[in-house]
This record gives C-alpha cells, sequence and structure tokens, in this order.
RNA sequence: GGAGGUGUCGCCUAGUCUGGUCUAUGGCGCCCGCCUGCUAAGCGGGUUUGGGGCUACAACCCCAUCGAGGGUUCAAAUCCCUCCACCUCCGCCA
C-alpha cells in the first residue's frame, strides 16, 4: 500500500484517453461528472511538477558528487551553491507533493465504473433476472404462518429480550436447536466452499483503517463502521475486508490463480441510517457471523467467475430449500468498488415479499489498486509485467438472515419446523420441536 | 505491560560504528547466449518495484525505492525521532 499509490482507484489510463467514458459511468451512478476535468487538469499539473522536481533533483545529485571531490575554497564555492539548490528542491518536492494529493483526491472521488449491463437508477430500479421455487402458499393449506420471532421464542432458538438487555437493541442470543442451526449452516457453507475448491479460512475481525480504506468501506459507507475506541483499529462489516486486504502489496504469479477464499467471520454493522427499518428480530443486526467468498482472477476472468459465485450462492439456496429471486442491481445501488452486483432475495412468508440473504460483486481493479495487489504476467518478449488484478465477493451465508428464512419457510402448523435434507446431518434430525415450558 | 535484538532489489548476505566513486556487495535461484551427441559442468551477460520523459504501452534516459513516515545535512542504507512487523527474555492470560 504505496501512499504515493494509494489514488489508484480506477485506470488513471480510461481517464486520461477515455474520458468521456468517465463522464457516462459518473452519469450513470447519478453522480456529477464535474471531477473527470477536475481531474484531467490535476493530471497534467502533477506531471509538470514531476519533471519540474526531477530536474532539479537530477541537478541537485551531479553537484553532489562534484562537492564530495572538492577541497579548500572550491568546495566552499560548491556549497554555497548547492545550498541553495537544495532549498529549491524542497520547494519543488512539496509542488510535486501538493499536485500529486490534487491527482489523488480526485482519482479518490470516483467510484468504479458501473457495467454497461447494469441497470441505471436507484434502490428500485433493480432488474429481476429469475425466480427459483415458488413461495409457500399458507392461506391453501389453512394457517397463518408465524414470523421467525415467534418461531424463535417457541423454539428455544432465538433469545432476542435477553440479546436486547445484555448488548441493546439489535442483538440476539441464539440458543439451544438456534445455536446448533447456525453450526448446521457454517458446516454446510464450508463443505459447499470444499465442493467448489475454495479455501477455507477464519479471518480476523478487527482490521486496521487501511485494510478498511483500501476496500472502499472509509468512504460513503464510513459511518456504518465500528471503530475501536483509542485503538485506530476497525471492526469489520464483512470478511471481504480482511480477505482482501490478506494480500496486500503482494504480486501473485498469474498461474496461481484463480485464488478462491471462503472466509468465516463475525461481522459489525452500526446500522446508522436504517433506524424504524427491520427494528424487530434477527433481519438486521449489529452483529452477525458469515461465510463469505472472495476470489482474486483476473480482469479477464472476472466476469465469468461473477457468474459462478451467483451459481454458488444460488446451490446454496436450493439446498436450503427456499424460494428466492435473483435481481441485478441498479447503478446507483452499488457499492463504491463494484462494477454490478447481483443479490438473491428470498420469500419471506410473513413479510410476503423477497428479502437479500446473499449479494455477489465485481470489484474489478478498484480494491487491489488501492491495496497494491498485482499480477506477474509473461510478456511476448519473454520478460514479464505486472497488473492489478480483479477481485470478486459472494456471501455463502449470513446465518441470521438464513435463519429466518427457514423458520418462515419450512414452518408447520404446531410451530414445529421442517429441516431442509441438506441440514439434517448436521444438525441430527429432521423436525425442530417447540420447547415446552421454555425459560423466556 | 517491561527489557533487549532484528528488518537491505525472489531467498541468503556485505555495507550502518567512522554520511560522499554505494551507480547497494557476494552467493543461490531464475532467464538469455556461447560451448556441447543430449544433460550437467564451465564461460559471458541479465535479473526489485513504481513513476516521469521520449515513444511502437519496444529500446533508451531520468527520478524515487535499503520495513513505513518524518527530521538533520550541500549530501542519508548509514545520524536523530515516531510508528509497524518479527525474534529472545520477564510479567499476565484463554
Amino acid at each position: 500500500m504505496r501512499p504515493d499509490r494509494l489514488g489508484g482507484v480506477i485506470d488513471p489510463r480510461i481517464l486520461r484517453e477515455d474520458p468521456d467514458r468517465v463522464r457516462v459511468a459518473q452519469r450513470r451512478r447519478g453522480l456529477s461528472d464535474e471531477v473527470v476535468d477536475r481531474a484531467l487538469s490535476a493530471d497534467s499539473a502533477r506531471r509538470s511538477a514531476i519533471a519540474t522536481y526531477e530536474a532539479k533533483r537530477g541537478e541537485q545529485k551531479s553537484m553532489g558528487k562534484l562537492v564530495a571531490r572538492a577541497q579548500g575554497e572550491e568546495k566552499a564555492e560548491l556549497l554555497a551553491r548547492t545550498k541553495a539548490l537544495a532549498a529549491e528542491v524542497k520547494q519543488a518536492e512539496a509542488a510535486r507533493e501538493a499536485a500529486d494529493a490534487e491527482w489523488s483526491d480526485c482519482l479518490l472521488e470516483i467510484p468504479n465504473l458501473a457495467a454497461e449491463e447494469a441497470p441505471e437508477g436507484g434502490e428500485d430500479d433493480f432488474v429481476v433476472l429469475e425466480r427459483i421455487g415458488t413461495p409457500r402458499d399458507f392461506e391453501a393449506e389453512g394457517f397463518a404462518p408465524r414470523d421467525h420471532i415467534e418461531l424463535g421464542r417457541m423454539l428455544g432458538a432465538i433469545d432476542l429480550d435477553r440479546g436486547a438487555k445484555v448488548s441493546g437493541s439489535r442483538f440476539y442470543f441464539l440458543t439451544g436447536v438456534g445455536a446448533e442451526l447456525e453450526f448446521a449452516l457454517i458446516n454446510l457453507a464450508n463443505e459447499t466452499a470444499r465442493e467448489h475448491g475454495f479455501t477455507q479460512v477464519i479471518a480476523p475481525s478487527m482490521v486496521r483503517p487501511q485494510a478498511m480504506a483500501g476496500t472502499g468501506f472509509l468512504g460513503q459507507a464510513a459511518d456504518d463502521v465500528y471503530r475501536i475506541e483509542g485503538e485506530d483499529m476497525y471492526l469489520v462489516g464483512t470478511s471481504e475486508v480482511p480477505m482482501a486486504a490478506y494480500h496486500s502489496d503482494e504480486i501473485l504469479d498469474v498461474d496461481t490463480l484463480p485464488l478462491r477464499y471462503a472466509a468465516f467471520s463475525p461481522c459489525f454493522r452500526k446500522e446508522a441510517g436504517s433506524h424504524g427499518k427491520d427494528t424487530r428480530g434477527i433481519i438486521r443486526v449489529h452483529w452477525f457471523d458469515k461465510v463469505e467468498m472472495f476470489t482474486y482472477t483476473t480482469l479477464e476472468e472476472s466476469y465469468a467467475e461473477h457468474e459462478r459465485l451467483l451459481g454458488i450462492e444460488k446451490s446454496f439456496l436450493d439446498k436450503l430449500e427456499l424460494a428466492y429471486q435473483v435481481i441485478d442491481t441498479a447503478t446507483g445501488d452499488l457499492g463504491l468498488s463494484a462494477i454490478r452486483k447481483f443479490d438473491c432475495e428470498a420469500w419471506i412468508p410473513t413479510q410476503g415479499k423477497y428479502r437479500e440473504l446473499t449479494s455477489t460483486s465485481n470489484c474489478t481493479e478498484f480494491q487491489t489498486r488501492r491495496l497494491d495487489i498485482r499480477g506477474r504476467f509473461p510478456h511476448e518478449s519473454g520478460s514479464t509485467t505486472t497488473r492489478p488484478l480483479a477481485t470478486l465477493n459472494g456471501t455463502l451465508c449470513a446465518v441470521p438472515r438464513a435463519i429466518v428464512a427457514i423458520l418462515e419457510t419450512h414452518q408447520q402448523a404446531d410451530g414445529s419446523v421442517r429441516v431442509p435434507a441438506a441440514l439434517q446431518k448436521y444438525l441430527g434430525r429432521e423436525v425442530l420441536e417447540p420447547v415446552t415450558g421454555s425459560g423466556a
């Protein structure tokens, strides 16, 4: 993470050679394109500042050699000249740094260029790509579905009251079959990861500012991030953060690619700005556990890898026997670093709508430019060149939301819950039964 | 938490005390060439990364880069300060 390269965010060459492409991309995200002109003029100012500085510095270096050799009066005379030159070098260096900072600031303002295929618009302008499975018709079955809060209480699985007592709102205890359900889900996620050749990882959930900034979470999403007081450390909202920073400052051999990781970690989110949304239950909480897929590959391969991650997410939801839809997120709802994002939304019976369970993004070179992660590519001439790699991430299993969908979808009239076949071997039973005389 | 030590261009390593021909030494590995029935050995050359100039995104020239960031100085791998990582010992702890 070289400080002088922190400005690298989108490819500066695109900005120089095809600024219109950036202007269009800015507008498609609903952002102003004036930053493009600012960036271009900052770039030329920067380049001339570099030329000035380097000329002065070169002169200083060659003078220095003369000084080393000179004696007596000649030396004194040279020293007077180099002294003045040193001041000029210092000044030119400051000018270069200022110009460089200006250029970096411009670049940092520009989010990744949204894919042309991504639908334009805001949060509600997504496109439904497909629907899989059919939402259960409880009316036809002759009973009203209970929500996950009530089911969780009946099963002795989710203790929201004590979660609030101990930790506050948006906290919970998973108890009994609830805790077992989490472990079973994690096991199933890991089994899925293994099937697809992912390396399993348990990642730290506290990171330094560099890791947070490198993944783009200290930009528009900074309000949602927990910071450790007095520590200059952050709690991650997803293991995407430690996994993106995992190979920071590294040059990876292309024939080791793709590198596929499935990382388990707790996730922490302030949920600032979502006051009043999903206040009940465990749909939106400050802490949860998650298994996240993370891939390093080439830019060229990233598009196919994105489809692959989506396919794995779908297969996981299939194993949970859920009804869901896949949406193509609109440009205005993409994160800073993504060019395209697919969400899988499962049907939540008591809400009568589809809710996000998993999400996969292609961040292309956005994160690797910030974190200085490159690949070594063979060159025609027999030598090699380095280029930024691409990163992608996708949820394999975000535990609480998976639990919500399972409980509500597979509930039966008496409050018991049928366990999806794929989870049975990890849970050791086919049905979760309500507990009697619960301690609630 | 306390005390001490270490960090050099893939790996190992010289240089740091005594600032300036350090344009960072040597070995290993790797690449190219020569030699050779093939291989090995031998010989010669090359081998960090980023940026700028010029351009064919070549070659070449220049600037930066000795864990990171500051400072001192005409000049810093070398002196000073801060930070980071690792190692050893002590304390504490799951």
